[in-house]
DNA sequence: CCTTTTCAAACTGTCGACAGTCGGCAATCG
DNA sequence: CGATTGCCGACTGTCGACAGTTTGAAAAGG
């Protein structure tokens, strides 16, 4: 019970104790660990992690402002739970983001922006064929993230970071296996051709279906599971 | 100076003493009252309020959250100082999440949400005779919220009332009136009009416009006091 | 046996306090 | 006189504690 002793009992050792217990949580969460619409309290997380309540609670509050967590007044917080249309809300406002990034990112299009993205679809490949789920999921946001970076627009980046735990959490939620190899492969040299190409049109016509596909398999996991 | 008869100081009495707080802090900093880069000391305005720490870093936090604060590690939390090139990136993501929400829009539009959208602009024109500045932003805003709202996406909302915050924050750093009445008015209609003719490349033409002559507004304005 | 009331346990919101750290200033040295 | 080093004050990060409220269940009543 002492808070000394059950440093080694707890996950968090030093740095900044708030970042700790978010990484946890966020963790804790994506895996599924913590069931959706579960109940988390601060005590009992305090105690968990051998740490006082002030860190949870920031961490809680930044969980919140993520969109991993919900909190009610003088109840608490819950893991969130998102229903179909939520999902669905997710990937329209990806697509809003990732649209914008292509046209503004195809009007400064240079060499070293495609090369940086090649590099990263043929490192998708590669962990396609050898890595894990996840670690096939975290390339594809990496990529995308790129986009978005070199779109210009630090802003627009600020907002798909935010919304990059929500989207592991529906790809978690939906539970599916990542498409295809080939299909992944596809999909982005498609878009890479698009950016190459000059053409605005069909740079849009490349993220609406990439996106689409996305989507479609949100909408698809969703009629199977509930 | 002392703290307990700083109680009458305060402007704090009660309810959720983390959203007064926020409350505080967001019309402050908006008014400009707390200078652009300035640090705020936790215990300072602690002090200065009447409550402990405790609610003022979680409300700190959650306008970091929103754009208002930034926070160094172990420094602690400054005024947001946005230069140009911020200020043209949040009104290019401003302009993205209307064009999804006016694409999203055209094709659920009724007589319901025309009728809404009519009834604000009038408003709108009301205000710009008579009001303050201040009430025709606000009233400006509410009728951009509702445009994201009945584009039906809630997260695409959520994204927005969280610039809303930095938008404000823009709009007063730019020091500028807004826009002539007439121009409001006429600006305004235009959407509407483009909304009712159901033609999604009419929408784009019209958000494309009205978002740009504010973001000129913007450019104009950082031209004239930087 | 089911409904209602009451009570205790647990939890959140808030507070004051302590330790480690950072920034600025002065004293010392070259 | 300029640069470096040590010190002092202030502040953030973190902690434990208290009060009011909510929850769940036990007890009382129909």
């Amino acid at each position: 019970m002492t808070s000394s002793s059950a440093f080694g009992n707890g996950v968090i050792q030093q740095r900044n104790l708030v970042e700790q217990v978010a990484d946890y949580l966020t963790k804790a969460i994506i895996s599924q660990r913590y069931a959706p619409g579960e109940r988390l309290s601060e005590v009992q997380l305090a105690r968990d992690l051998g740490v006082s309540r002030a860190p949870v609670r920031e961490a809680a509050r930044l969980l919140e402002s993520r969109g991993l967590l919900v909190s009610q007044p003088r109840r608490g917080f819950f893991v969130r739970a998102l229903d179909a249309s939520e999902l669905i809300d997710v990937f329209d406002l990806r697509l809003c983001l990732e649209r914008h990034a292509m046209a503004r990112l195809v009007d400064n299009y240079d060499a070293q922006k495609e090369q940086a993205l090649r590099r990263q679809v043929e490192l998708m490949c590669e962990v396609a064929l050898h890595d894990s789920d996840s670690r096939k999921i975290e390339e594809d946001l990496v990529f995308h993230r790129m986009l978005i970076d070199f779109s210009g627009n630090r802003r627009l980046l600020k907002v798909f970071d935010d919304i990059t735990h929500e989207l592991r959490l529906c790809i978690a939620l939906i539970g599916k296996t990542h498409a295809e190899p080939d299909t992944i492969a596809t999909c982005h040299w498609q878009l890479l051709d698009a950016l190459a190409s000059g053409d605005p049109q069909r740079c849009r016509e490349a993220i609406d279906y990439h996106i689409g596909v996305a989507r479609d398999y949100v909408v698809q996991g969703i009629g199977e599971s509930s």
